[in-house]
DNA sequence: GAGCACTGC
């Protein structure tokens, strides 16, 4: 390859006239020198951030609402709470706020501010995140959190009477609690001015968060401040003409950059799985033509699906005289940080999931990414030092691209925020003033299937059950069962059952002969009616296990307990350690629920079918026949990992836990079920002659 | 007979 065949905005090749100048000024910054070499607080004054800090307090101190504008390495995440907590905003009892979409982020932040702060982790500054609350009630002054536990405060403290400032960071990422925390906020501050907000936020968008919040509101209501910093550039390098196949061209580019340039490590951006092996095979099949004395190349894959040790491999620096490359999912766009990075290869696609409200139906699709993504892909490459980002499209496709990724909640399923905001009060949802409005079909949608299920009243209020449900963190299907339980018996293996369908990825399939193995593993735990029962069979309390044979997920469960829940056993038997230990942790914390809301803690002791019902109570609405194509009724195939993948149930029916389209349409999470056990919910929506279902409709 | 991007309570 004598080429990149790039060319370079700003140097030569068409179009040069870039005028997109702020693609190559991704202003990282440089992190801050150590303790060792400045103290402390000289460290934290050469942050870029510093010299906006009186201009910072007058905001927050003027203004309800602050849209922070900074990028990564600012300091806006570590010091502005501090600068606020020294001003006096944490007196009297008051707590500073400061959400993240992300757990690792939370936690880490705050041991970090901890340390600056001189205190220990959980005492004036703490974090809270699911399963794991490092506060003090009395004490805590600054709080790091995750936005969807601030959002859950709300339902017991609606006013977040605690809180003097909140700070929502990363707020252009759009999670879907970051919507709905904003959304109930700006409510909020209309009873509670004294309660001060800071939106942290790419340039991008903040106009956008601007003009909400002023919004019927006085133009004071809110101000932008930006906070500008020192920046490594990263220069942009654009195809000249698009190519057919993105994988082969990035092991191509990959592959130039190792021959040519100077030394640093490369970072691949793909769609997924899948291509992230067949570009690692391309580079592997190119490796024996290096020449001698040239610098080995380090193949490495990064994805959701490989082990922790896995992940952490790709953090181990390259020996010297090699090269990373790290081919990655988009896990490596924000939830990642790898130091170290010069170079980045952008495919320009990711896997997106969206909702189709009209037929219930998700699915998970390839598509390009906005410039805004692009944007945050190129500055990977320029965290520590000038980088390079090629990008495997034309600059005339990234102008095509749109600006911004749509907000999570215009594409997913609503009945668990409508659920929640119902909660809140906020009954009236075309009067919420959303930040960006839903689809109308998927409100409606989430609408009717809660009054179904017997949520919401026909006066539109939340049933008393409703209420119940609205404070337990599952689905409401989920939740339904649990409630149901108490009928049917069967609250122990319903509690399990209700934990690994909260998980995914509990088994870990590896590529190649080990991926056989794992398959062979996985097949001592299948329970022939199904995957529900797959998944507790390893629980049961009593001495055999009584559906008729293992199972895949449930006996993960039942077994890992009993097996003193090890990772060398789970390693043995191809299951997540991970995924498991996070099924104890929600199991007992759904337990703690059933309590409170006085659900026994039965045991069906062995009668399958009691459960099965039971199962029903929550899946009537997911409902399959099957078909001796081996299809189910309206041509849903079974997903692979399911013990009923090869087989057909005897009554032809089955409940499953979810569908997505991906290649084809599949169900997840199956066990067989009599029709009969329809009739007893929701038969309105159900023809037994033609066995459709609402959700196949 | 074939496969799931990433979060969060």
């Amino acid at each position: 390859m004598a080429s990149l065949q790039f060319w370079k905005p700003g140097t030569a090749g068409p179009g040069s006239n870039l005028d997109r100048a702020t693609e190559t000024e991704e202003n990282i910054v440089p992190s801050a020198p150590t303790s060792s070499s400045l103290s402390l607080q000289a460290a934290r004054e050469r942050l870029p951030i510093f010299k906006h800090r009186q201009k910072l307090l007058y905001a927050v101190e003027n203004h309800g609402v602050v849209i922070l504008v900074g990028q990564t390495g600012s300091g806006k995440t570590t010091q502005l709470p501090q600068y606020l907590y020294e001003a006096g905003w944490a007196a009297e009892g008051n707590r500073i706020a400061c959400t993240q979409p992300r757990r690792v982020a939370a936690t880490s932040v705050a041991n970090r501010v901890a340390a600056e702060v001189g205190t220990i982790l959980g005492d004036e500054v703490g974090y809270t995140i699911r399963f794991e609350d490092v506060s003090d009630k009395e004490r805590t002054r600054i709080l790091y959190m995750t936005d969807g536990m601030l959002f859950r405060e709300t339902l017991v403290d609606p006013l977040l009477s605690k809180y003097s400032v909140i700070m929502i960071d990363e707020a252009h990422e759009r999670s879907i609690y970051t919507d709905l925390l904003l959304g109930v906020l700006k409510k909020i501050r209309r009873k509670r001015p004294s309660l001060r907000l800071v939106v942290s936020s790419a340039t991008l968008d903040a106009t956008a968060f601007l003009e909400y919040f002023t919004a019927g509101n006085s133009p004071d209501e809110a101000t932008i401040v930006s906070l500008e910093g020192r920046a490594y550039p990263v220069e942009i390098a654009y195809l000249q003409e698009p190519v057919p196949d993105y994988v082969q061209k990035a092991a191509e580019v990959v592959w130039g950059i190792h021959m040519q340039q100077t030394p640093g490590d490369i970072l691949v951006f793909l769609s997924g799985r899948d291509e992230i092996e067949r570009c690692l095979e391309l580079l592997a099949e190119l490796l024996p033509t290096l020449p001698r004395n040239a610098k080995r190349l380090v193949l490495l894959a990064l994805h959701a699906g490989l082990t922790t040790e896995e992940q952490l491999r790709v953090f181990e620096p390259a020996e010297k005289g090699s090269r990373k490359v790290i081919v990655s999912t988009n896990i490596a766009e924000a939830s990642v940080t790898i130091e170290g990075i010069k170079f980045v290869v952008d495919s320009g696609f990711v896997k997106i999931r969206t909702y189709n409200p009209t037929n219930a139906m998700s699915s998970l699709t390839t598509t390009p990414i906005s410039q805004a993504s692009a944007t945050q892909r190129a500055g990977r490459a320029g965290r520590t030092a000038p980088g390079v980002c090629y990008r495997l499209y034309t600059q005339r496709a990234y102008e095509a691209l749109q600006p911004t990724t749509p907000p999570e909640i215009t594409r997913t399923d609503l009945t668990t925020p409508i659920l929640q905001l119902k909660s809140l009060g906020i009954d009236d949802l075309m009067k919420f003033e959303w930040v960006s409005s839903p689809p109308a079909e998927s409100v409606l949608r989430a609408l009717e299937g809660l009054v179904h299920a017997g949520m919401i009243g026909e006066d539109g209020r939340l049933t008393v059950v409703g209420e119940k449900v609205a404070e337990c963190p599952v689905e409401v299907n989920i939740a339904r069962m649990l409630f149901a339980s108490k009928d049917y018996k069967c609250g122990e293996e319903i509690l399990t059952i209700a934990a690994m369908t909260a998980i995914q990825d509990v088994f870990v399939i590896p590529e190649g002969a080990a991926g056989a193995l794992a398959e062979l593993e996985r097949r001592k735990f299948t329970a022939e009616e199904g995957d529900h029962l797959t998944l507790l069979n390893g629980t049961v309390p009593s001495h055999q296990p009584f559906y008729t044979s293992l199972t895949t997920q449930c006996l993960a469960y039942n077994a890992f307990t009993r097996y003193g829940r090890s990772s060398s056993w789970c390693k043995a038997h191809a299951l997540s350690f991970r995924a498991m230990s996070r099924a104890v942790s929600i199991r007992s914390q759904l337990k703690k629920y059933m309590q409170r809301f006085g659900l026994p803690l039965d045991s069906c002791e062995g009668d399958a079918k009691r459960l099965r019902k039971c199962l029903v109570t929550g899946y009537w609405r997911n409902v399959a026949r099957w078909m001796a194509d081996g299809t189910y009724r309206a041509v849903l195939h079974v997903h692979p990992h399911s013990v009923l993948f090869t087989r057909k149930p005897r009554s032809g029916w089955v409940i499953f836990h979810e569908m997505e389209e991906t290649k084809k349409t599949q169900i997840r999470i199956l066990t067989e079920i009599e029709p009969d056990w329809l009739l007893e919910h929701g038969h309105k929506y159900y023809d037994k002659h033609s066995g459709a279902s609402v959700a196949s409709q």
